[in-house]
DNA sequence: TGACTGACTCTAATTACCAGAGTTAGCTTT
DNA sequence: AAAGCTAACTCTGGTAATTAGAGTCAGTCA
């Protein structure tokens, strides 16, 4: 297994990373999402080896985000596609590319990819609103604050953050500021989203 | 150098990731944009070793995402924030929880972070909208096409995927359609966003 | 017959990762 | 004064994953 703890972390950031495997995955499920079915282009594109290539595929078919599909019987032949929830991911690629657009990675000439809306050919981004409302928030008015589904390594985790301007932390109550980490070693029995 | 290829690869989503090279180190990332400072505290959060905490925090460091400050001189002690750049990760972070969200990782409870906007406390998300009127755009009218820094590689990439309802591409011009792919293994040389 | 395609698997060398012990420098407790 | 503690690390040895590249297999095409 690839980096043992990821998997019974209680924290979706750790969950998604973990369903996704590494970084190759990415790169994998990012050609999958451009359109790429094929063993062979999938290798050319990313420029992964066969061995590597053939074992994530492997993975993510086993999370659920890729489907792999015989299109012809002869000779068997298998492309990959995928899955609504592999689809899910476009987000995260959204995400990646905006960053990057940010950080202008892309030098002076723009970015490589650009996301569009295709009835209207607009560029698009992805902006941060209310969940009801959908009024956008601003970057400095973001916040978190534990959800319903935190543990107590979560809670810890953000009772640590200081109330600073660069944090992102916000506390509803400042109850017990210190004390240590609840079960300080052990990853395995935790669950948090 | 982790995984060697990354760096050069012309490509936003491979440049982000290379930044910040892997799944520990977006868990580090993720309890330091949390408000964790200190490094026994990075360590018992995430449940990394010593050795890969020691690492990850050198190269983020390097790569310009956090920055390590002295707070006391007797004893000489450490501690790591992360910078603007690093601050721009926060929306990877509120991608990948709105994603575990979905796929309710976090079983029946709910999340266990929340995004919110301090003012309001109102929970947030994240939408697609178009880059100048900012509105929504619905999931399934969202494409991709190259942008100005695509190269040759990125611009085969999204050749190659057909215009099926479930691929995101869009073409402007149906150009030639075959063609090997071209610089077929060099990555080195590539530059592409 | 010979070349070729697609989807892999195999091998050997390199590289990364893990748990856990040890280090350094000063402070605090007995 | 010796022992213990804290913070921020580094080191070690063993296990596991990754790499480049060669090889395989079933069938098609010229």
């Amino acid at each position: 297994m690839r980096s043992k703890g990821f998997e019974g972390m209680a924290c979706s950031i750790a969950a998604v990373m973990g369903a996704i495997g590494d970084r190759w995955a990415l790169l994998i499920m990012r050609d999958l999402l451009l359109g790429i079915r094929r063993y062979d282009d999938l290798r050319q594109s990313s420029g992964v080896t066969n061995a590597t290539l053939s074992d994530r595929l492997k993975l993510l078919t086993e999370n659920g985000l890729v489907e792999r599909r015989q299109y012809q019987t002869r000779p068997e032949r298998f492309e990959y596609q995928p899955t609504e929830k592999g689809r899910d991911l476009n987000l995260l690629m959204q995400a990646l590319v905006q960053i990057g657009d940010q950080w202008n990675l892309s030098s002076l000439e723009g970015p490589p990819l650009d996301f569009i809306d295709r009835r209207t050919g607009h560029g698009v981004k992805l902006m941060t609103v209310d969940r009801e409302t959908s009024e956008p928030v601003e970057r400095d008015q973001l916040g978190v604050r534990p959800g319903r589904g935190a543990d107590a390594l979560m809670t810890w985790r953000l009772s640590r953050g200081p109330e600073r301007a660069d944090a992102l932390v916000i506390r509803s109550d400042r109850s017990q500021d210190a004390g240590p980490p609840p079960v300080p070693d052990d990853h395995s029995s935790a669950s948090n989203p």
